[in-house]
DNA sequence: CATGAATGAGCCTTCATTCAT
DNA sequence: AATGAATGAAGGCTCATTCAT
């Protein structure tokens, strides 16, 4: 039930631009257009950052809360206290707390996306470093993001039919990444024989595990980033088998 | 919070056995003490009986709720419907809603440990196979138990400290069980040199991904199970470089 | 949206009887049966009655709170407040504002149904009379039921869809019984050629506007009964022209 | 309780004109005072214009509004869509939501009374004629402000107390013009003796519920205005009785 | 032991109104 | 005069838990 109410004041603004103030209305002067328009568009302008900032500060409090208490046990007060300002202004920017779940979750995933690339397998390419790349990538941004990534990683996906959807995507996408990079790689010899959606999905595993488990315990603070990525790709490249 | 609240009665019998009925209440007859001592033990392990089908009853049908619903959208009057139980029971039986998720935690994570030996890296011991049955023992209780491995794959941690403390001390009993196998495993030279605990993370990872995936895709009914096993022994072990 | 949802636990006991106990399950014992039996629906039956009791004390609170503040100015807590009992207990027993005031609503229109009759316009059944009687029953239910009255006076339609179908269904149920006297009567020449129709409001138009008005002014007080409805039927049957 | 409050700019405004543009603010020219204020009485004079014109356009929204949704379910957010104006702007022309209400009360209530003249019994005067142009006329009038009674019809009562009183004198100000003319009536012995306050109200509310059946009904689209004006006066003059 | 009516803290959300620009 | 972001009081509703029977 409540899931479906969106408020419509805050549902028109949702994915955009505020209405832009469609230009005064009513007999204004009708010289001097230029400068008047200048000046409009200076203040748009600047109502529009006020907007952002706005609503990037109750989404900043809302990700230290979540992280903090847990999706569940956070409530929107706590948010509105973290970020200091009214119930009324949060309504005015997110459409309740799962809305803002989701716009702190479309974060960590475009960051996320915005660092990784698929791998080109040719020789000159050197696919290994691309390999490094992408995983040190990640798991520079997941260190940069702790408090995203854990809301994350604790709240797994009792949410919402919404927010599991999207999460499933975001695993669904990045394993079939890894997929077409296996098949790529067992085209031109360079990966072995096997079964590239079971494995893809171990690979995932074994990085979404360290990555994780890393953020509660802050593995990053002991060990070099380096280190833990090299160990990574050994063991996903090599395996375990001794000598 | 009121989370912590728990009601005397269920905490007196928390951890242990029913209070044994505490000798007949209200005016018994004092006479013919033999028989009736005989007569009372026998009520007694009926009672006993009967406390405990109650208590699988009820926790059967959280196990359903939790699992369909989830555990924050599900409520005790979602799991005493389920049950056929009215409410005063169910908290007879058990300290409040958090508490049966516990039961739960608990019994899905008994099984698990009940069916993971260590391995002997000992030659005549053909540590593989152990790997494997491991492997595909840990696969069959989470295939056997799906409602309960949904429950704990879909809630997270949000829970409560308590079950994020359980949680935890599983993985992380699990990591160590893995870890001691790769120590063994370097030290008799069929493991590689490695980081032991990065990669014990690593291989809690990919089985986690493979089962936890698996439950929700119903990829056992379309990949025999030795298949899947073997699949993810290989990658383990050879890893993915080609010949 | 938000009328859609209604507790499952209220609308499982809506219209009707609690779930009636389903007899004890479990192992109870089978002796004795005769006087269980008895002992049990004497419980079920003291609960039902305990049940409507409460029931009618909120109803009855809220029927006070409504036609004093109005529904749209009234709010749950005020109901509650007056009934003396609890939040949570409000909801026990109704599934909101909407579903109490349709309670009221059905409880005065009930009462008032129930006392009027179709008119038997033959010459030995006297009309005259029956008419007189239902007119007069009907103000005496609204003077008995001064507050529920007010309620539907005061509150207009707005309230919901469905409660102004309630009320449009009344007033039509009315109107039509109106027209048939009507019709009937034209048909044996004691009422002149008219457009039954038109002249059905009209009637209960007039009846309305008295009886809402003396509501308010508390003309009961001042005029006897009769004189009021002698007034009522002279108006409707000779007109005013004078002599 | 918040509708009390009225905006301190607003009030000052309230029973009259708009503040007269209390001289040009800013720093204007002192010099050339006499063009200057002939200017400015052109300016203030299309200045008071344009009010009006902002005043009406916000009205007939409201008017529409409250009409569609009813006046408790229509916000401002509404009113200030259909207008296309600014939340501020509403606050400047209207003290509030009641207020609005109170204005649209006003307008109707005005043109109700403006088509209804009393009646003028002499014998040259046509009695009949005035009485059916005054029917006719308010029949129109209602007709043609179709939104306007619909508001007040499906609104009753609730809205506020000044409501209240401003409906209920609207009321007894008709009942008395009847009262006067049956009483009139009755001396020159066109009129029967009869108790003309009841009977006055019973007229009265046989015209209201015509006229607001007929709004929701669209009756006037079926029947012409005519005939139901003649069924009204024969019901009201010749009563039910055949011959 | 079993029952289920009662509780009330606390949640999410709305919206009339204000005020700085 | 016009704007619209900000406010916060208030409302309806849920649900884990208790306790008298």
């Amino acid at each position: 039930m409540s899931s479906n109410q969106e408020s419509d004041r805050a549902r028109s603004r949702k994915g955009g631009e505020p209405p832009e103030s469609e230009s005064a209305p009513g007999g204004a002067g009708d010289d001097a257009a230029i400068e008047s328009t200048a000046d409009e568009d200076g203040r748009v302008t600047r109502a529009r950052e006020l907007r952002r900032e706005r609503r990037d500060q109750i989404q900043q409090a809302a990700e230290r809360v979540f992280a903090s208490k847990g999706f569940h046990a956070a409530s929107i007060s706590d948010v509105i206290e973290a970020a200091g300002t009214s119930r009324g202004t949060f309504y005015l920017y997110f459409d309740g707390k799962r809305a803002i779940f989701d716009a702190l979750l479309d974060e960590l995933f475009g960051k996320l996306k915005a660092c990784v690339r698929p791998v080109d397998l040719t020789a000159e390419a050197r696919p290994l470093e691309q390999l490094r790349a992408n995983v040190a990538c990640a798991m520079k941004v997941v260190a940069e993001n702790r408090d995203l990534t854990r809301i994350l990683y604790r709240t797994g996906q009792g949410v919402d039919p919404e927010v599991d959807r999207k999460v499933a995507a975001f695993n669904a996408g990045v394993t079939e990444l890894i997929r077409r990079a296996l098949r790529g790689g067992m085209q031109i010899g360079i990966v072995r024989q096997l079964d590239d959606q079971l494995v893809a999905q171990c690979i995932y595993g074994s990085l979404k595990e360290i990555v994780f488990h890393s953020l509660e315990a802050r593995v990053f603070d002991d060990k070099p980033l380096a280190h833990i990525v090299d160990e990574i790709l050994r063991y996903n490249i090599e395996g375990l088998r001794g000598p």
